[in-house]
DNA sequence: GGCTCCATGTAATCCGTTACATGATTAC
DNA sequence: GTAATCATGTAACGGATTACATGGAGCC
């Protein structure tokens, strides 16, 4: 018999205990529903969910129950208390990690090498591409509206206001680029 | 005879061409330069470093050359005619990949489960994480202004303004949060 | 003498994605 | 009937970090 006591989850375990600690979910409804939230700032693949609800179910963080349709086989996770406590004291600790990886940024970095309207459709591109995320993020507002999930909400909005403040940066960036570009040419 | 007419770099390759198209470098400032600059939106180990230095000496983009000081062994490796090609038609191409992954913001997405004032604690320390992140690089601020490196201050200051405005959406946040849970105990 | 920094490298490991396999159900 | 979606899983692969090994140089 094996005594698992307090085994440190991953970050993957956290999302799936979330997930299920609003509804039962299935591993399939699980994933979608990262697709459609989280995915922005916390991803998660086939690869890794279905080996973690295996796992917190070994932990009893989570039951999986036969919910089939019609013969298509299917099992839902429901949260345990020893869940809830799991995820409250994880929810209830400092978040610790944040990283991001952007390649714009990064050509932005080199492009000393580069002409400066050069350097400056990057900037363009990467104004687009931050315009487009604030608008699709906009448009999942309503979505989250109808939920009438407080956090969801306030998490979605930030998005779009992360976006537009990075659109605009960008817009700033680029006039001030083709300013100085223009001050040199004209010595 | 093995020719490589143009194989794919990995993004890390593209780091350590950016690195030496400025001025020669080891291994090692390769790290100690990518650890004070793109760090915290691309990072590169030693892991990477070392052998992806080896790889892109073998295709010609970059060439080491023996450079001891004293009786330590050391490698600078330069930038040749092709890499700096090569470094160019990347930052000409449209930027792609951009991820974040932020466990506060994943907190805050499952703090339903939470009373109010234990969110608003999340975001009470991802605050402060913000504002002490956007002070340290307004302290860098001061050193890449000495270089005189146009993009490098860029994206220093645009790192100052996200970290601003991430700490103050996190204010705004928590008082709209503090001040809907006394909305709701007054009824 | 010991600590920190300079300097190079590799092996083990972790984490996560992609691709694949399989099969039922629903919509057109 | 066929394409998309629901549903579960695993194997292979790739990217990146960590740890370790090794050793010289400079400083207190």
């Amino acid at each position: 018999m094996r005594y698992i006591l307090f085994m440190d989850l991953s970050s993957t375990a956290y999302v799936i205990l979330g997930m299920v600690s609003v509804h039962p979910r299935s591993g399939y409804e699980i994933k979608a529903a990262v697709d459609e939230s989280t995915r922005r700032f916390w991803a998660a693949s086939y690869g890794q969910i279905y080996p973690e609800l295996k796992r917190l179910s070994e932990q009893g963080l989570v039951t999986g129950m036969d919910a089939p349709r019609g013969e298509r086989k299917r099992t839902v996770y429901t949260i345990t208390d020893a869940g809830m406590e799991r995820l409250k004291e994880w929810l209830r600790r400092p978040p610790e990690m944040s990283e991001m990886r952007d390649e714009g940024l990064l050509k932005l970095f080199f492009s000393g090498v580069l002409e400066p309207d050069e350097a400056a459709e990057t900037l363009r591109r990467m104004r687009d591409r931050r315009a487009a995320l604030a608008e699709e993020l906009a448009a999942l507002e309503a979505v989250v509206i109808e939920k009438s999930d407080e956090f969801a909400l306030m998490v979605v909005r930030g998005g779009v206001e992360y976006n537009r403040w990075y659109a605009d940066w960008c817009e700033r960036m680029e006039a001030e680029l083709l300013a100085t570009a223009r001050k040199e040419r004209s010595t």
